[in-house]
Formats: C-alpha cells, sequence, structure tokens
RNA sequence: GGGAGAUUUCCCGAGCGGUCAAAGGGGGCAGACUGUAAAUCUGUUGCGUCACGCUUCGGUGGUUCGAAUCCACCAUCUCCCA
C-alpha cells in the first residue's frame, strides 16, 4: 500500500507498505542481480550501507543456482539472508542487452544462456512462475525493453504487445499467489511503460497498463542512449498518466543528477548498476563531486574518499589505501568503494527525504543539482 | 683455457637489410560505465616548435643508397667441453 506524505514541486515524499517492510520514499533499490552485491558486499553488511531493497534478476537466478533451488531455500530472502524487501526484475531488461541473440513473437522471446548458450524460452507466464519461486517482494511484468533509437512503428507494436503481456502477467501472479505451495501469497506486481522517446506512445501506453490493477509502474526503456533531456521530458510526459496512489518506479537509472531530477518529476523508486560498477572501476561519488580513485594525485593522500561522509569505508581507510588496493586488484578495495558508493545513494535518497519532510525540496534541489 | 648462444623502447618479448619509433603482453597514465554476459571496455605510453623533424634496439668502428637486422673488436650474461 503507497501513503502520500508530502509533495512539492512535483517530488513526492511516500511510504510502500510491504510484506516484508515498509520502503521510504524516494528510495534507491541496491542491485544484486545474483542475489548478491558485485564487489564482495554481503547482507551483513547492508545495513551498513542503509539499503532499503534488494534488486535480483529473474533471468540470472534462473539460470543458476534455478529458482527452484532458490525455492527449496526459503526463497530468496531467506537464501541471501535479506529480510528487507526484494524486487525481482523480469528478464525483459535482458531481452534487450542479449538482443544479438534473440526471437521475440507474441508467446514470448527465445534468446541463449550466456553461460552454455542453450535456448532458453521466456514469457509472461514464465517469467512469474520464476519470480514466484523466487518468492520477492515486488514482481516486475515482463517486457520488452525497446532499444533506441527505435521506429514509430516497431514501438508502437511492441507496446501494444506489453500490454497484453501484462494482462498475462497479472492472470499468472493472480493465479500463483493462491496456491498453497507458494512462498509469498502477497507477492506484488509492477506493470511497466515503454514507448521509447515517443510521447504519445508512452502515453497510451500507460493510460492502458494502468487499466490493470497491479501494485506499482514503472517507466522502463530509458537511459538506453537517450539524452537527458530526452529522458527527462519522456518523464514528464507520462507522469500526469500515471496513478498518483501508487509508487512509480523509474527503471535502471541513474546518475545522482538523474534520480534529483526523477524525483523532482515525480519518480519516487531507481535502481542502477551505476554505484556498484563504477565503485568497482574506481569511480566514486562524493559530496564534491565524483573523482577516480585511482588517479595518480591520490597516491600519498591519506585523508577519507570523501570527508563528509559517514560510511564504514571513510571511517577507516584512506584514499592512498584504497587506490593500493585497486590497483592490486585486491577484492577488499571493490568491497570498500562499492559500500561508500551504495551509501552515498541510499544516503543522497535520505536527503532528499528529509528535504521534502521539511518542505525544503526546492532549496535542496536547487542546491544540489550543481554539484552532483 | 676452448666452443655455442644471448644483449630490443619502464619490464617481458617479437623483429633477421628499406613499408621500424619498432608487433604482442605486462606495468604506467587517462577516459568510459545508467532494470550488470562488465574485477569490463577504450585511448595513450622515446623527445620536440608534433600532418614535420630529432634521438633510440649493450659499446665502438665498419659494409651498404639505406642497419635493431650484415661484419670486426670490446663488455656483460647463459650453457657445453676441459
Amino acid at each position: 500500500m503507497y501513503i502520500l506524505k508530502r509533495k512539492e514541486m512535483n517530488a513526492r515524499r511516500g511510504e510502500f507498505i510491504t510484506p516484508h517492510g515498509t520502503i521510504q520514499l524516494p528510495g534507491f533499490m541496491n542491485v544484486a542481480t545474483c542475489g548478491a552485491i558485485k564487489g564482495g558486499v554481503s547482507a551483513i553488511d547492508l545495513k551498513n550501507i542503509k539499503c532499503q531493497v534488494q534488486l535480483c534478476n529473474t533471468y540470472h537466478l534462473h539460470l543458476r543456482p534455478g529458482d527452484e533451488i532458490v525455492k527449496s531455500q526459503g526463497g530468496i530472502r531467506k537464501f541471501t539472508s535479506w529480510e528487507g524487501p526484494v524486487l525481482t526484475d523480469s528478464g525483459g531488461f535482458q531481452v534487450f542487452s542479449l538482443s544479438k541473440l534473440r526471437k521475440i513473437s507474441e508467446e514470448g522471446v527465445e534468446f541463449f544462456s550466456h553461460i552454455d548458450g542453450h535456448k532458453i524460452f521466456m514469457g509472461p507466464e514464465e517469467s512469474m512462475k520464476i519470480q514466484s519461486n523466487l518468492g520477492s517482494t515486488i514482481a516486475m511484468a515482463f517486457d520488452e525493453c525497446i532499444a533506441n533509437p527505435a521506429e514509430y512503428n516497431y514501438t508502437k507494436n511492441s507496446c501494444d504487445r506489453t500490454v497484453r503481456w501484462l494482462k498475462r502477467c497479472k492472470d499468472t501472479i493472480d493465479h500463483l499467489n493462491t496456491l498453497e505451495t507458494t512462498l509469498n501469497p502477497k507477492q506484488m506486481l509492477f506493470g511497466i511503460n515503454q514507448g521509447s522517446t515517443y510521447k504519445d506512445i508512452r502515453i497510451e501506453h500507460m493510460k492502458k497498463i494502468r487499466e490493470i490493477n497491479v501494485q506499482g509502474f514503472a517507466i522502463g526503456g530509458l537511459a538506453v542512449g537517450e539524452t537527458a533531456k530526452e529522458m527527462y521530458d519522456t518523464i514528464e510526459a507520462v507522469e500526469p498518466y500515471m496513478p498518483t496512489d501508487k509508487p512509480r518506479y523509474l527503471m535502471g537509472v541513474g546518475t545522482p543528477i538523474n534520480i534529483l531530477e526523477g524525483v523532482a518529476r515525480g519518480v519516487d523508486l531507481f535502481d542502477c548498476v551505476m554505484p556498484s560498477r563504477n565503485a568497482r572501476h574506481g569511480k566514486i561519488f562524493t559530496w564534491q563531486g565524483s573523482l577516480n580513485i585511482l588517479n595518480a594525485k591520490f597516491e600519498k593522500d591519506n585523508s577519507p574518499l570523501d570527508e563528509n561522509c559517514n560510511c564504514p569505508t571513510c571511517q577507516y581507510h584512506s584514499r592512498a589505501y584504497i587506490r593500493h588496493l585497486l590497483k592490486s586488484k585486491e577484492i577488499l578495495g571493490m568491497r570498500l568503494c562499492v559500500i561508500h558508493n551504495l551509501y552515498f545513494y541510499n544516503t543522497l535518497m535520505g536527503k532528499i527525504r528529509r528535504s521534502l519532510d521539511n518542505g525544503n525540496f526546492e532549496i535542496f534541489y536547487n542546491q544540489y543539482k550543481s554539484i552532483l
């Protein structure tokens, strides 16, 4: 259940109550594709980085270890020892990112395993079944994430199919939730809006999917090569057609500034690989802007990654040490950077929430949009 | 004491007369990364007044229009025979 507590500009301060805990919104979901945040971060660390929600992937966990295995271990939450809410992505993005080897039909998508090359078929029913086995808090609809740029007619047809797929997802999850063997009878479903950067298609699609009774809506298919302005314009175009009493999730986005701009346009939830991937590659987010800790100028720098950060990494370790670890390919280097960057993202969301609580989001927005 | 082979740009290592400032790794320097096939990928790595010029392939001479590449001697290292 979504509760809107405050609103300023278009930004929404809300709460999303789930059977696995309440998510404070706006919020960021920490990406743990294969059931672990890459870089050696386990559930032991999640509280320390202020994680609210973990995001795991249907496709990856289906391939390995297998969703039946995860189910046998009590579901993805017990399996990973993370007690909070988990959102599972449907595999729709993998159809897009593994696009070299795929065949899309009304039924679903045929593509090839990136692990051993075997043929896989996934459609709405398959994705829902897997997500049900994973027992996540929120399941995402199986969609087609359309590549950018996309032809108008292709986009339109794809979106029409995505509406039909959402209906099938809804029917399937409703059925699965009634089964006695289900891990999570209250598993929720989010629909996904597509339409590339065509505003009319986006709006039409949104109008159709909002007719289906799901618990939240996502904007997908953005940050796939279009400019930031196109992305913001697209969000602004669809946002008025999104239900106000349900959370809005901008999938796969983004940079700190993307997130701030998203919040300002009425988005509640985000997820992105960027804080963890960039951390592994030495790109560190700080309240003074980003830096590359691998740069020679940090060789003898004994200050923390960010003077103004309270994360575990910044409490204990210096830039010089972390640079050395990363250079030496020590796992600890990546782990410390990932912890810092995720703490930064989760703290950014906390600051945004506090500014909304205090009624000074606009001030916060204007202050931070130049430094993030 | 005699014989064989080696010595290449920061390191390893290719090159065996011109197309060589010299392949490929590594290391260094810098950049990218947006629902993670990503501990990955890209650029760069002799010097300068940088679409041109200069100085490099153990050292010194030599052969040649032209040498990292051929010859002589020297230095250092490795192996084999005494």
